[in-house]
DNA sequence: ACATTCTTATA
DNA sequence: ATAAGAATG
């Protein structure tokens, strides 16, 4: 490549130099500058949680000295706009040309639109590269080039694309530096005093950085691996990978997992080890669920805040932030929920099945908005993600087409002989039980007298007792979805009612007219069964309460519910702003964004779900045309947060079940099954699917 | 060989 | 919950 050009490579979730492609091409066009900007404001509503910032600085400064061996260092910036601050960058150094990686997150695939338009439009050339994904989202359709809408038909169409994931490459062997000094580096502050206590005791467990990511997965590709089939249940042994904090941060490439772990397969089929063989697949379907997840936030870009299925759009959240509290300490009364939030707690990870055994509880058994345990995961896990948070909670929570069936309550007693038959893991996290015999470990409520009097346990004293019993949950699960259909069966006839008379005069009367929708915020009801804390119904999903600051509002929470005091854990702050786009730049980014970026010759089309979605046939043949091209640096994927755009196929929670008809009608042969779980889900009253099964 | 129970997996 | 597959009689 030419020797003149000066670049800008900016790093954001691929803190490595190993297969990175942004370096790579930023190195081949000559000049480098690396810059990390530091604007969590922008983050809003999701500001990264302690534990992850204390992995964040660990991780830059690897990054910074494997940059320094390579002749060059990190720039760092505070800001409180990336966009701006990268501007500055740019002035400061006389650069001309911007290499990044791509994200998919909803806020990165805003933000990085606007990076793109804003610098093109003052001659700032801007190449961007996935080095996150095995392929890019736009890659993976289905025959009718669509995108998928379930993990198994994505993740098969993934492992038989024609074509490999790309090989992962080598870092550059040297770089050739701007002149930092041109730019000076902002001090980065990632904990404040109050925190260092608790981050102290995190660098004992844990080894951020991409050296020791590299570690990580040889460790495990050469040991736990071949044994992952049948160790993976088990909560308490460290047979997992322990790399999803390493892959959140790019430490470690996706795509050297994927060809390592399959060169292992490979291997072992040879040699007939079946279990190893079947090790791998399983392994690599929790990569695929990380995929998938990124798949789905692009696909969805709502998928964070709203159920992607509208189906239980009319579910009665119990709002209880008493529950919610006893929840997050562990006090449930259920060992293996207790023993899983104390963890979680007290090291910021969790094995994957207790995170199921948790959230399930939270949605199934307490019933509390699935929002609220997302956004407390967000705040406590070192490899918090939101693509994959959301994902996992959705799939809880049943508002996905291949979700768990709602209907269904695990019980953590029964989860407890599965995934610790010893009472092991209980027992390293609930000292207060550390005595008692594994008889009684996940049913201490049912243990005699004597036998809790010899363990030294008092129950509802120093152990809670169950919370809420299992059998209570169910009927009052039972009751919530029949309250539920109710209210659908309100809403839809409501509905027809506003269509027959919304000939004459359609937008005046809103079109769900019912009392709830008025009185939300002070739907208060009173709760059959013996709790004691007073319990709260919400007709809605609602936005997450403010955990730690006093300061947070949500457009959406209400003045009635104030949760913020009842939530204080004596966790940082987190900042005001609010990550809504205003609502003049979202037209912008709609209307005007195909368009400005056609006009570069260099620059592949863009790729829009919604322009996807409106003109399908057209937009297909780009994608697919367009996916090798990208591996230049060519697309930037774009994705607008309109109105417009969100979920089209699914439900959208405004227009409920008329939505969703037409989904399920699009979709209901491939998916029978899943339609016999929503149907079921739907039982009472709930004609229009039977409308639509007869237009199908 | 066949029916019945048990086990396991389920994004 | 349920369905498929394995083990059992």
């Amino acid at each position: 490549m030419s020797g003149g050009g000066c670049s800008i490579v900016w790093f954001r979730r691929d803190l490595r130099v190993e297969d990175n492609p942004a370096l790579a091409a930023g190195v081949r066009a000559g000049t480098v500058y690396a810059v990390f900007i530091w604007a969590p404001e922008e983050e809003g509503h999701y500001y990264p949680g302690r534990v992850s910032r204390w992995w964040l600085k660990q991780s830059l400064a690897y990054l910074d000295s494997s940059l320094r061996s390579l002749g060059s260092s990190l720039i760092t910036k505070r800001s409180t706009d990336s966009v701006s601050a990268l501007l500055e960058v740019f002035k400061s150094t006389g650069a001309t040309q911007l290499f990044f990686n791509h994200l998919y997150d909803p806020l990165s695939l805003v933000r990085d639109y606007r990076a793109k338009e804003i610098l093109t439009a003052q001659g700032i050339v801007v190449h961007s590269f996935n080095a996150d994904l095995l392929y890019e989202p736009w890659e993976v359709n289905d025959a009718q080039g669509r995108p998928f809408t379930t993990f198994s038909d994505f993740w098969n169409r993934c492992l038989s694309m024609p074509y490999d994931p790309v090989a992962p490459m080598l870092p550059p062997k040297r770089l050739i530096s701007g002149d930092v000094s041109r730019c000076p580096s902002d001090v980065l502050i990632f904990e404040d005093e109050s925190e260092k206590g608790s981050n102290a005791l995190l660098s004992r467990a844990w080894s951020p950085g991409w050296s020791n990511a590299d570690k990580a997965l040889t460790t495990f590709v050469n040991g736990p691996l071949i044994e992952y089939s049948v160790n993976r249940r088990k909560a308490d042994s460290a047979t997992t990978s322990f790399l999803s904090p390493h892959l959140h941060f790019g430490e470690v490439s996706v795509r050297k997992v994927f060809h390592l772990v399959r060169i292992k397969q490979v291997l072992w089929a040879n040699e007939g080890n079946t279990s190893g063989e079947e090790s791998v697949n399983l392994f690599l379907k929790s990569i695929g669920l990380r995929e998938y997840s990124r798949y789905m936030s692009f696909n969805h870009p709502y998928s964070h805040e709203k159920p992607l299925l509208g189906h239980l759009k009319f579910f009665p959240w119990v709002v209880d932030v008493g529950y919610f509290k006893a929840w997050r300490q562990g006090r449930t009364g259920y060992p293996l929920v207790d023993a899983g939030m104390r963890e979680l707690w007290a090291t910021g990870w969790l094995h994957d099945r207790i995170r199921v055994v948790v959230s399930s509880f939270f949605v199934k058994v307490l019933q509390l908005p699935w929002r609220w345990g997302m956004k407390y995961f967000w705040d406590t896990l070192l490899d918090a993600d939101l693509e994959s948070d959301a994902l996992g909670w959705q799939y809880i929570s049943g508002t996905l087409p291949d979700s768990r069936e709602f209907d269904r309550i695990d019980n953590p007693q029964f989860e407890g002989y599965k995934f610790d038959p010893n009472g092991e893991y209980v027992r390293r996290w609930l000292p207060e039980l550390a005595r008692l015999p594994t008889e009684w470990i996940h049913h201490p409520w049912n243990a005699p007298e004597s036998v809790l009097q010899a363990a030294g346990i008092e129950l509802g004293s120093n152990y809670p007792l169950p919370l809420v019993e299992i059998d209570a949950a169910k009927d009052r699960l039972q009751a919530a979805l029949s309250e539920m259909w109710q209210q659908e069966a309100v809403s839809r006839a409501a509905i027809e009612n506003g269509i027959e008379e919304g000939l004459g005069e359609s937008s005046d009367s809103p079109p769900i007219a019912f009392p709830h929708d008025i009185q939300m915020e002070v739907d208060h009801e009173p709760i059959r069964n013996n709790n004691p804390t007073t319990m709260v119904r919400r007709h809605e999903d609602q936005m997450v309460p403010s955990m730690t600051s006093s300061l947070v509002r949500v457009e959406e929470e209400e003045p009635s519910l104030d949760l913020r005091n009842s939530l204080g854990d004596g966790r940082p702050e987190v900042p005001v702003n609010i990550n809504r786009i205003p609502e003049p730049q979202r037209e912008a980014l709609n209307q005007g964004g195909l368009q400005t970026i056609r006009n570069n010759s260099s620059t592949p089309p863009l790729f829009s779900p919604t322009l996807r979605l409106q003109n399908a046939e057209d937009s297909t043949a780009e994608s697919s045309s367009s996916s090798r091209r990208e591996r230049d640096g060519g697309i930037v994927p774009v994705w607008s947060p309109s109105a417009s755009s969100h979920s089209e196929q699914f439900m959208g929670e405004e227009n409920g079940l008329g939505r969703s008809s037409s989904y399920f009608q699009r979709h209901s042969h491939s998916q029978s099954h899943q339609l016999t779980n929503w149907r079921r889900l739907s039982q009472t009253g709930t004609r229009s699917w039977e409308v639509e099964k007869a237009a199908t």
